[in-house]
DNA sequence: CTATTATTTAGATATTTGTCTAAATACCTA
DNA sequence: TAGGTATTTAGACAAATATCTAAATAATAG
């Protein structure tokens, strides 16, 4: 188990240890989504999910690009490789 | 996505969440370990790994049996697998 | 330019969490 | 039964976290 993995599993656990997170991933699993759609979607203000956004592009689970003044995230399931490796490691 | 699926993996992120927590399940990926062992294994306080040790059997990530006045915990990967179904359903 | 909209940043607060020490429980052995 | 070992429970405390409101930043539209 490389350092590096470590360095990633761990901030990746981090930012799955949250329902509301992890409810964001999955709607943008459906669609990109600016802050302010992925907002509305819970019952939370703007800016504890922009701190959730935050979070989870620090875990390198979302990206984010503006465009005018909205910004839109997308999901990245390129860390969610990491992270089974890690489960499977521990599998076998 | 299950209810039962939902709350099965709430309490499986919040166990593997911490990096003392996720070198135990390696530990016993080895072999299985009684509680002093396991403790014998960090620089922290029995009682503080007995609490980890709570929080991975309630995620049921380990087992334990009693023998003697020995506590024998085991790894158990079947959540594991409940687990990578969740990451799974987000990467497609 | 000014007002409006979208988003983030800053700072405060309550809750959760990881850790500790001290005490309790359970089991074993002489 | 008494003393020792293994483990957990209880309670305290500091650090981390999720949330909020208010303010700052950035872009657009009139």
């Amino acid at each position: 188990m490389s350092k590096y993995l470590i360095y990633i599993v761990n901030k990746v656990f981090k930012a799955l240890n949250d329902q509301t997170r992890r409810e964001i991933l999955n709607l943008l699993k459906e669609k990109d989504l600016t802050a302010g759609d992925i907002a509305d979607a819970f019952q939370i203000t703007k800016p504890s999910i922009s701190h959730h956004l935050d979070i989870l592009s620090q875990a390198e689970l979302v990206t984010s690009q503006k465009q005018g003044q909205y910004v839109i995230y997308s999901l990245n399931t390129t860390v969610l490789d990491d992270l089974m490796k890690w489960i499977i490691t521990l599998k076998d």
